[in-house]
DNA sequence: AATACGCCCAACCGCAGTGCT
DNA sequence: GAGCACTGCGGTTGGGCGTAT
């Protein structure tokens, strides 16, 4: 039996006040990340290790990007959506400032009943027969979303890699039972990490945790037994 | 104005992965 | 190799808020 993360009756919950957020700010500022079960303790908090974590990672991370999704951002998502099924921290990797739990939430919240809405299953991206699609207004293209445009070659190229994701997007069926009509996710993906002229070692001093998220991205993408991830190197 | 309803999002929970002893 | 501690991830929950009735 494992124990818990910690005890329980001495910590608080729920919503995280002003003084709790800067006590934690204060201490990464002064120590750093890490050592998330013995953090709260030495940073007065009386905060699960876990807790703290995520509320650093989700909400006070100083490189956070907070705000609406752009669209270009949306596109991303469904296209990596499609190839990695529910790994939002991969998802979010791509996505410079946003958290795994942001863009799950919008996942959720938005892109899930926008794609139900275009006839789209949002499981596996393919057309669902039995809604309707082109009579639903953003089915007949009056979305301006890039991803829709008609386009199967990475598609194609995906089908015989979907390896240990069986829920994405499958072309050899989908040239058999799936009309041609099929709204694509164009997955040209060609958004890249964040590059600039820094070193490596410049970029780890002024992002630490963008530079840790797009190196642990980059050995996924690397170890992923699907080619079609490799597009993403 | 009061209530019901639905949506959003921060936070929690449990499990899996990894590293250390 | 086994056991343990710690971290990270994805699924789920529940409170707050806006909108509809």
């Amino acid at each position: 039996m494992r124990k818990p993360c910690c005890d329980k009756r001495d910590t608080n919950k729920g919503a995280w006040s002003k003084q709790e957020d800067q006590k934690l700010i204060d201490y990464i500022q002064k120590h750093g990340e890490g050592s998330w079960r013995t953090l709260p303790q030495a940073a007065g908090l009386l905060r699960c290790g876990k807790s703290c974590r995520l509320r650093w990672i989700n909400y006070l991370r100083p490189d956070l990007k907070r705000g609406n999704f752009a669209e270009d951002e949306e596109d991303l998502i469904i296209k990596l959506h499609a190839l990695l099924g529910n790994r939002w921290s991969l998802i979010a990797g791509r996505l410079p400032g946003r958290t795994d739990n942001e863009v799950k939430n919008y996942w959720n919240s938005h892109l899930r009943r926008k794609l139900l809405k275009m006839g789209i299953d949002p499981n596996n991206h393919r057309l669902n027969q039995n809604l309707p699609r082109s009579q639903t207004p953003d089915a007949s293209g009056s979305t301006s979303s890039s991803s829709m445009k008609t386009n199967m070659t990475l598609a194609d190229k995906s089908s015989r890699s979907a390896g240990d994701h069986p829920e994405v997007f499958d072309a050899e069926n989908v040239s058999g039972d799936i009309p041609r009509d099929l709204p694509d996710l164009n997955l040209d993906l060609t958004i890249s990490v964040p590059s600039s002229s820094l070193t490596k070692v410049e970029e780890e001093e002024q992002n630490p945790y963008a530079s840790k998220v797009a190196t642990k991205v980059a050995r996924d993408i690397e170890n992923a037994e699907s080619p079609t991830l490799l597009l993403f190197a």
